[in-house]
RNA sequence: GUUUCCGUAGCUCAGCAGGAUAGAGCGUCCGCCUCCUAAGCGGAAGGCCCCGGGUUCAAAUCCCGGCGGGAACGCCA
């Protein structure tokens, strides 16, 4: 099927330039016409002392063709091959239809990748914020685990600190057990918020705060009572959101689960004499490496949040022997990662080199920044609400008939909001529109599976073709080659996918495919009164169907077989 | 101030281990359902690829310097 390594050969026994060389040089063409593969001249201009355009018009008539390329093409400095079509399509097909799964891999077997990812606070709401993270992780696990991999989802709770202290006052000065269990984490919100302005009135509650807070560390029975019961109703609550979401964690260790397992690390930072007290704070000196220094310690001897991550790192190494850890996690924590991965480095860990920030951009407000405290907040449970609702009435209008509308509603609801943050590079900042994440048409994640959905009916009505049967030689529409090549390219993008941590390269090669059988579904009617025609038809319309329901998994959205 | 990321069509973004006329969606305008799902398809309009240097046969892509915007920068996470 890649032709690439069998052209760079040919080429070579020519020009006596090793094929391993040229090989990197082939590229695709940017228009069909052109051919399906390229090979651009000017670098052989030097050495060979000859014009490119020169090098193109001998090498084609000089150059042997290898089996599945039936001709080649001079184009000024260009050689231009073009594959045998049928031979091509053929090819392509076969591997989709005889495959379980294609594009699957087996280069991650017996490897571990450890993806931390959502990582939602304790007794504050879920809002869209959350989402990136959320879904980022989420289809890099579905990736990771495409290509083989074991993948270990963690859920970082933030599970601790003195915040807890501050809900246990406000519960027990305005709160009551029903007010939480009617309202749940809102309630406990406005819990927090009421808190916020009573202290700066009362400095003394922020001391009533901290007093709680230890009392938690110290295992006292009605602390940890309600501390348990306020996580569990957070727990409960974005347990909903998660299967909504489709989203499973293997892990939940947060920063609790790791409260008693820093005391080693920090031993061993002052053992390895990386440890320095400045204005009554423990911290690791980084200014040789042009960064500020990572806090270890408070000055009134509280760990921080790097303290918690160099124990988490350490604990997973140890747990999961992970060939990559994955955080998928803002990036207004560039510095944080940089500086916590460098004294692991400085530690000796040399696995600090598998760890990777993953990072993404920043989710606002047309209004400006997000912020629980000024009510400038859109929860994530409403937008995915909302989402389906609108989808819902769409079902009712298009498809009166369809028996489950609810689930195809949800599929389609959360699948459009999910798509809005997956389909651009993860740096790219957002901001929050309803009209966007309402937004159905075009390239969004409702068109993926709208087009799924199409194929699915058609191969419905055809009940069935005869896969080992077809003749190529039928698809001769040029939407077709449009078509194949799209297919082609998926496992490659899968790669990308993978290497970058991109899960939008998945999505936008599962969107080529989508417009390109779009485009085949209209030029072409599938149900031929020609057997062989129609066989054929039916044959892409099912490759079509199977890769772009796979894209569609990947990154972490349903597929329905209707809409 | 320092570090870092971003700057491509009115808007949101692809393209950037250099290559052939710079692409897509949204929005705008025009057209297409007696036929397999119109959440669709076709067409039109719309670009000093932020600016200036440099490297190269070739720069949106690489390097340097500006400008503009986001983020981070010692006891939050």
């Amino acid at each position: 099927m890649d032709h690439k390594l069998e052209l760079a050969n040919a080429i070579g026994t020519q020009t006596g330039i090793p094929a391993a060389e040229l090989v990197d040089y082939i590229e695709i063409p940017p228009n069909p016409e052109m051919g399906d593969y390229a090979f651009p001249c000017f670098r052989l201009a030097k050495s060979l002392k000859k014009a490119p355009a020169a090098i193109a018009a001998q090498l084609k008539d000089e150059v042997q063709l290898p089996g599945g390329i039936a001709r080649v093409e001079a184009a000024g400095g260009y050689l231009n091959f073009f594959a045998n079509k049928d031979e091509y399509t053929k090819a392509v097909l076969d591997a989709v239809l005889s495959a379980d799964r294609y594009g699957a891999t087996q280069q991650g077997e017996n490897k571990n990748v450890c993806i931390e990812f959502s990582s939602i606070n304790i007794a504050k709401p879920v809002h869209i914020g959350h989402l990136s993270s959320t879904a980022i992780g989420n289809s890099l696990c579905r990736i990771y685990g495409y290509l083989g991999y074991n993948t270990i989802a963690i859920n970082h709770l933030g599970d601790w600190g003195t915040q807890f202290g501050k809900m246990i006052v406000a519960y027990q000065k305005w709160g009551s057990r029903e007010m939480v269990e009617k309202e749940s984490v809102r309630g406990l919100v406005k819990l927090y918020v009421r808190f916020h302005e009573e202290a700066e009135k009362d400095e003394s509650l922020n001391d009533e705060a901290r007093a709680w807070f230890r009392k938690i560390e110290l295992g006292d029975p009605d602390a940890l009572e309600l501390f348990n019961w306020f996580k569990e109703i957070s727990l409960k609550e974005v347990m909903q959101i998660y299967e909504l979401l489709d989203v499973h964690f293997d892990s939940y260790a947060g920063e609790s689960f790791f409260e008693d397992k820093m005391k080693p690390i920090i031993d061993e930072l002052g053992a390895k004499g990386l440890l320095k007290v400045d204005n009554g704070a423990t911290l690791v000196e980084l200014e040789e490496y042009g960064m500020p220094p990572c806090i270890i310690l408070r000055s009134d001897g509280a760990t921080l949040y790097a303290t918690r991550d160099l124990a988490a790192a350490r604990y997973r190494k140890a747990t999961y022997n992970f060939v990559k850890s994955l955080y998928v996690v803002a990036y207004q924590q560039n510095l944080h990662f940089q500086q916590f991965f460098k004294v692991l480095e400085l530690l000796g860990d040399d696995w600090v080199k598998d760890m990777e920030h993953v990072n993404f951009g920043m989710v606002s407000m047309e209004e400006g920044t997000l912020s629980t405290r000024h009510g400038n907040v859109v929860y994530l449970e409403d937008v995915l609400k909302a989402a389906i609702d609108k989808t819902l009435d769409i079902i009712k209008e298009k498809s009166p008939d369809l028996e489950d509308k609810q689930s195809a509603a949800r599929a389609v609801g959360v699948g459009a909001v999910v798509w809005g943050v997956l389909y651009n590079s993860r740096i790219k900042d957002i901001t929050f529109s309803w009209g966007k994440v309402l937004n159905f048409d075009g390239e969004t994640g409702p068109y993926a599976q709208y087009t799924h959905a199409r194929c699915c009916s058609v191969l419905n009505k055809a009940g069935g073709y005869d896969a080992n049967a077809v003749d190529y030689s039928k698809l001769d529409d040029p939407a077709v080659a449009a078509l194949v090549k799209a297919i082609a390219v998926f496992p490659d993008a899968i790669q990308t996918a993978a290497s970058k941590n991109e899960p939008y390269i998945v999505a936008r090669a599962t969107i080529d495919i989508c417009a390109t059988f779009n485009r085949f579904y209209y030029d072409n009617r599938i149900m031929d009164d020609d057997a062989a025609i129609r066989n054929a038809r039916l044959a892409i319309t099912d490759a079509a169907r199977k890769v772009i329901a796979t894209g569609l998994y990947l990154v972490g959205l349903k597929a329905p077989e209707r809409m």
